[in-house]
DNA sequence: TGTACATCAGTGAACGCGCGTTCACTGATGTAC
DNA sequence: TGTACATCAGTGAACGCGCGTTCACTGATGTAC
């Protein structure tokens, strides 16, 4: 059926060139051609809208905020008309969500792959910094955008990231409590302490993402009180004590 | 001198009021009377930045951020014409920094007073915390600006921001060291767990600050969350075992 | 004390610009037969 | 296979609007004498 239909939209294109050819009307370029017989308009269209999710990240990898980016100046970027921003998102919020969507999914990736990794041999933390740094690096868009927007976006888009924050606390706290690393810990206890490491975890990406890439010495300081803050919040998890009556 | 000045306004305003008795122009109204006798020039003018300053705040209040605020959207809302705003800062950015350093003394007179308030007898942190979150009530316009501004504003406002926050950090670290509440740890350690616990107050301001007023339920679990997540980072600080050879 | 002059916080008109959104449209892709 | 028609992603012109910034100005405040 769709390769029906690709057939007769090379053909169609190749009668368009010999219009073209012998009426000196504009012809199709070569990438026009490429598009045209390879994708179905579905496909394209979901092309767009991540080319337009993928320029608001770009605009944003500087420093700017995203309340700050324009609708006009996101199609831009994109390659395509402003109006045809309306044919993906109702408004620029909407688009906010769906990165925000993008990034949950980016997040629970992290977690599954640490999973199936299991717990390394030793140095448990100092690992998990070093892969959690690399990861950080390699979706630094999506994480800027959800530490920069955390705190500072609309109240809609920050109710999003709030829940998708607390949804990655929550399933970390389920590892654990699967790891059996801190068997003395209650559910709640658990959850509290996962809240503490991933707020530590979102600043000190943070901290990695500010700075330029020509500070190696800094960059190590930064790990290292990263790996510290983390230790000393595991040792108060390890002595800790549940009240003997709970409360909740 | 500046008495006599005022004395000369006073005479002047009345011929200007007899003149528009007699010719029917635009008579000074009581406010301006009022205002024109009580100050001086330079007072004005700072009156007047206040405005703008309050102003640039108070538009933030809801949730907006403020790379959102417009140069007249703030004149406006302080009641001066747009381009009074540049006879006190240069453009936007200056102002959001003398945001800054105001939050950064607002910071320093927290800590201030809990040095002269000594440390409490018993339930130190739960103590602390509730100080905090009546200081956080009382300075929520500073400091949802600052904790909002913090990873989101220009990189700018974000760099003199993580300044004022490093500098509370030590400030605290060195109220600890002389208060000889850890006596085991070395001023490195102190410096990393402030920072962590600087980092935690903050995240907890935000949690704070984004609740409607009639939700005391959840209110109080932002509380216990708080108080729990301090008393593990207190509790791994006690524990702390400094390595024997330290590197830095 | 009064007078003549300087300062400068705040005014108001004007500018060019990019914004978000509307609308009717084009023409390749998709479907029915 | 070919034909006739429907769909709909992307186009391009147009709109009204608020923006940041410039400029020459006003007139109360401040200063010198």
């Amino acid at each position: 059926m769709t390769y029906r239909s690709h057939k007769r939209t090379v053909k169609r294109l190749v009668k368009r060139v010999r219009r073209t050819l012998s009426h000196e009307q504009t012809a199709p370029t070569g990438a026009e051609l490429f598009e045209h017989t390879l994708v179905t308009r579905a496909e394209r269209k979901q092309r767009t809208r991540n080319h337009l999710l993928e320029s608001a990240l770009r605009l944003m990898e500087d420093g700017r905020s995203f309340t700050s980016l324009g609708l006009r100046e996101v199609t831009r970027a994109a390659g395509v008309v402003p109006t045809s921003f309306y044919r993906h998102f109702e408004d620029m919020d909407q688009l906010a969500l769906a990165l925000v969507e993008e990034t949950g999914v980016t997040l629970r990736r992290l977690l599954r792959e640490a999973r199936q990794a299991g717990v390394p041999p030793l140095n448990i933390i100092r690992h998990s910094v070093m892969i959690y740094k690399q990861f950080v690096e390699d979706h630094r868009l999506h994480i800027m955008f959800m530490a920069g927007e955390r705190w500072g976006g609309s109240p809609l888009i920050r109710r999003a990231i709030r829940y998708e924050v607390q949804h990655f606390a929550t399933e970390m706290a389920q590892d654990l409590r699967e790891l059996n690393l801190l068997p003395a810990l209650s559910m709640a206890t658990l959850q509290m302490i996962c809240g503490l490491v991933v707020n530590t975890m979102l600043n000190a990406a943070s901290d990695f993402l500010d700075l330029s890439p020509d500070q190696p010495r800094v960059e190590q300081e930064l790990v290292e009180n990263f790996v510290l803050q983390l230790r000393v919040i595991f040792l108060g998890a390890t002595q800790w004590k549940e009240p003997s009556a709970a409360k909740v």
